[in-house]
DNA sequence: TCGAGCTAGTTATTATATTCACAAGTCATT
DNA sequence: AATGACTTGTGAATATAATAACTAGCTCGA
């Protein structure tokens, strides 16, 4: 999937980009080289001016880049200077955890609602929020023009969930259930997997044990 | 970084197949093609037979691969035989959230000690641990045989707890601060960013709404 | 025992991504 | 105005990854 010939990884970096010329500008920065930017992010300057090119001339020869005006462009890229309504289903503690972590839910984003089966909880309030049941969910998700859902339950009932988001008329899903689900190619879903990412981890911490330090004999 | 000639894009995938053929195993199966593992994880069967051909012949012309032998060959080229001392660093919102929730440590993983550098939080009592002041950090890091830090300090923090973890001895960070950490090439990171994930999210439902929908008109 | 139907492992091919290298433009200084 | 030190944007070259295609081997049923 890359949308107008742009390649999927480059897309993934964008962010990262605005992330790094937010904090420039918060320290008052108002140029920035590719070579500058790179070293902050620790990617060549080669690539991130190849990133930009895919999307237009943002810079200066000689000069660099406006930091405020490459951000902005980006972030309109992106998509980031809109609004999204997402919803979260499973308000398990996992669900609990996110709309209540401070830093989850970046600028742009609004959480407008929130829905779990099990039948003790819907009704509370979450985040200030009121759990919903799961049948409220497709009305809902076309009432408020929600297009991004959250998925934080356990694992077997990911795929059902995510099915039901998605004839919803969801049209992206982000997703903290350890499974490999299945969408249509017509929506986009990212999956949080910490555990993958320690179980890969190991594979290295082991490599430089075996071959780096020096046998005991 | 990929050891003994590994792709380090093969490593992240072998994980993913682990769990999944521990479910074929929950299910009775007993052997599996790449033609089946394959379509439970959308894959191509070439990837996963060449994926798996980096570490050796695991399967049967004819008849597949025996589930449980496969499975407990990748756990042991993982490293997820062994077990692993970790340590978490942060004990706010999102820490209390990482231990407490059930669903985050696997299997092989133990979190054997905790830090917190806010006064108010050190002695009290997290998931069973005691939290400790970051002064006790490399100690603790040493005398424990701790290999993996996990990170859940807000991003300003960030650098300078990798910084002692990575001087304490650790050789693997699990990562949840939105920033592009600093560590040497002998240690592995691993970050969690649920925000960047959204954010490169909305450039696809951007372009589907340009490209796809009719124009209004 | 033989043959049809599978399937792994591997080599070859294609596709994708990254890096290099350079022309052209900018700016400060003299 | 001319010089030198920078820096972008980009086409070419390289490196990396994914896929396809093929060979050899296994299995099962007739």
């Amino acid at each position: 999937m890359d949308s107008a010939g742009v390649p999927d990884v480059v897309v993934l970096r964008l962010p990262l980009y605005v992330r790094a010329l937010s904090q420039l500008l918060d320290a008052r920065s108002e140029l920035v080289s590719s070579q500058e930017l790179g070293a902050l992010l620790q990617v060549t300057p080669a690539q991130i001016r190849k990133d930009l090119s895919y999307f237009g001339r943002f810079g200066k020869q000689g000069r660099g880049y406006n930091v405020r005006f490459l951000r902005d462009e980006l972030k309109q890229i992106l998509g980031l200077d809109r609004h999204w309504n997402a919803c979260l289903v499973g308000i398990g503690n996992l669900g609990q955890a996110i709309v209540n972590y401070p830093g989850f839910v970046p600028e742009g984003f609004d959480i407008v609602a929130a829905f779990d089966s099990y039948p003790e909880l819907v009704g509370t309030l979450v985040h200030g929020l009121t759990v919903q049941p799961m049948t409220e969910l497709e009305g809902c998700v076309r009432r408020e023009g929600i297009s991004v859902g959250v998925v934080a339950v356990p694992a077997p009932q990911a795929q059902s969930v995510i099915d039901q988001l998605v004839d919803a008329g969801v049209r992206g899903i982000l997703n903290y259930a350890p499974v490999a689900a299945q969408v249509p190619a017509s929506v986009v879903i990212r999956n949080i997997d910490p555990v993958l990412s320690l179980q890969s981890m190991t594979f290295y911490l082991l490599q430089a044990a075996d071959t780096v330090l020096p046998s005991m004999s």
